[in-house]
DNA sequence: CTGAAAGCGCTTACAG
DNA sequence: CTGAAAGCGCTTACAG
């Protein structure tokens, strides 16, 4: 520290400093750096935090030195300083590994280059320290914002604990729950209505449904769309042929089971999610019937379950990652440099070979 | 700040204060303790931080004093004059999401009620910035330890570099690549021999292998697993028989395909992971083959997708939670409270209806 | 066993 | 447009 960096003007700095990522002992702080531009440690702070108070040439000098010597400022010192931490939280309770790790992807995505990092929380909404957990995990860590995924994202107590303690947050959910700041909407009941109108363009007429568990908002949006779009080709959604899941395998094989042993039992079934669709499938090939040509299934998700099971199961593609991405620019307030096209906001049918026409 | 804590014995503190978790305005922090319990930060300091070197009585007075004020040292101003975070990293590369999810879930497991959160950080080991990435990562956050899986897990490089810049980690290998302090291992030579062992006891003489790619070092030890389990029953492992996959399902029907097209083909193909186990199923399914009659399938991991195939594949399960968990509490030097029993550390095989006797 | 001083690397008022 | 002072909430030497 008794080093002084020689008087150019080129600012040049003393090289037997040694910062950065060659291997030095030590890192550059922003004493370093505002010692080798000539300058006090509040203008390199500036510098730092985009402050318009800059002149040219100090702003020139200063990100000289910056790249020169690699320095990049520690999150921890700005964190206290600024009373919050540069981390944002990812709070979810949904089964689905998949979900998750796309959710996560996209998230990172839109982190990427921001000095943000991604803290992952999963809980269970239904324990008894839900919300003071929660809490604990926001409050102790000082998170900058969290990203709630459902079914977290649409309990409104947690919704009010977040803004009683002004943790920003973004919730992702099926329904315009809260301001539009705070939410990234999915695009669920489309997506269910390509999947109706799919089936009914096949022509069926004896249509099933499976819904999620009512926890999810998705479950009934996802219920609404198939219905709404079955309707435009005059075809009934006939409450003796819907069953409410649970979003799992196992519930998704129940159901199927009580469908089935109706009669005339549905020509197709429409699962809310990929893994019902997949209890859907392993019940009719275990009773001998043909998909698609005793009983024509479709799913949604698109998770890699979908190309993996037999048939390969017709679904519709939700765009977890690209929701994920917005999520997280949305939150940390950039705006987006390539934002994604509509097309890649909507989720979309994927036909494969789960679904044809009825009968035969 | 004003206020003065009343002089009595009880450890009393001035009713007018509203700290923590109720709702009120300010957190505690140290010198709040330290003024209500009279003593100095100092001594609060050694408290938290578990000196042996504070009298009985003291550390009582401090101690009611903290649980009474709900107060939690903030983990950044700790940090930053520690000069490392209280943040895990999990670095990865794994393609499949529910490995990633389940390491998540143990890593989460051990690291719970100790302070430390865990930060998520997917990687391209072939990327061109690999290595800079990590390191970046690792020095800007000040991470306190990193737990690496396969196959990042396996590259020297990463081990070297985290070595140099000092940053502690647990590598979790199917080897003991490392000392034994920053290793977990995984028994997947043992998994891999209960497969071996349960398609030579059901009969079967012409046996195929799908490996995954050379790059996990998990290829070469269920392969070897494999081998030697067979051997034992005088069953060989004919190269003739053998593929190199990639772990993917894509490569697992590019496998299948070639070992069904041999004459004669194996009677039962145990594959190097799930993923392409279900590659295999499918293959063979749409070649018209029944499984277990025509051929027995065997996979590894037991991950959900497992038991959605058709027929429901038999598989080994591996501990991947556990191992998670038994990775962070060794990173952040705890000592397992509740350790895991061996039958909880060792894969095992589940037997679903994929596999039976040959021919037939 | 306990404490006063200095410091971790930044930022927020406050001046100029 | 720029800077000196004080502070964020902790810990590390150093004394006693």
């Amino acid at each position: 520290m008794t080093v002084t960096p020689p008087p150019t003007d080129h600012g040049d700095h003393d090289e037997s400093e040694d910062f950065g990522a060659s291997g030095g002992r030590r890192r550059a702080t922003i004493n370093d750096i505002a010692r080798l531009a000539r300058v006090s440690k509040k203008t390199v702070s500036r510098v730092i935090n985009r402050s318009p108070f800059v002149k040219g040439d100090t702003r020139a000098r200063i990100e000289a030195v910056i790249a020169q010597t690699g320095y990049a400022p520690d999150p921890q010192a700005r964190g206290l300083a600024f009373r919050r931490s540069f981390l944002i939280g990812l709070i979810y309770d949904n089964p689905t590994p998949q979900y998750v790790v796309n959710m996560q992807l996209g998230i990172l995505d839109g982190l990427k280059g921001s000095g943000f990092e991604l803290v992952v929380h999963p809980c269970d909404r239904a324990g008894p320290s839900f919300l003071a957990d929660i809490r604990g995990f926001i409050e102790r860590q000082r998170l900058a914002g969290v990203v709630l995924t459902p079914s977290v994202s649409e309990d409104e107590r947690v919704a009010k604990l977040l803004a009683q303690i002004e943790c920003d947050y973004i919730r992702i959910a099926s329904v315009e729950l809260d301001e539009p700041e705070r939410m990234i909407v999915s695009h669920d009941r489309q997506g269910a209505a390509a999947a109706g109108h799919h089936l009914a363009e096949l022509g069926h007429k004896r249509v099933g449904f499976i819904s999620g568990p009512p926890t999810f908002r998705s479950s009934f949006e996802r219920r609404a769309g198939f219905k709404t779009a079955l309707a435009e080709h005059g075809v009934p959604l006939d409450p003796k042929y819907v069953r409410e899941g649970a979003y799992t395998f196992e519930s998704g094989i129940a159901c199927a089971e009580q469908l089935l042993a109706l009669n005339p039992p549905p020509t197709a079934i429409f699962a809310g999610n990929d893994e019902m669709a997949a209890g859907v499938l392993q019940v009719a090939l275990r009773s001998g019937l043909r998909a698609p040509q005793d009983l024509s299934v479709v799913g949604f998700d698109d998770f890699q379950i979908a190309s993996r099971l037999w048939p390969p199961l017709t679904t519709v593609r939700a765009p977890t990652r690209v929701t994920g991405r917005m999520a997280a620019l949305k939150l940390i307030g950039v705006k987006d440099e390539t934002p994604p096209t509509p097309e890649e906001t909507l989720p979309v049918l994927v036909v494969r070979q789960s679904s044809g026409p009825p009968g035969r």
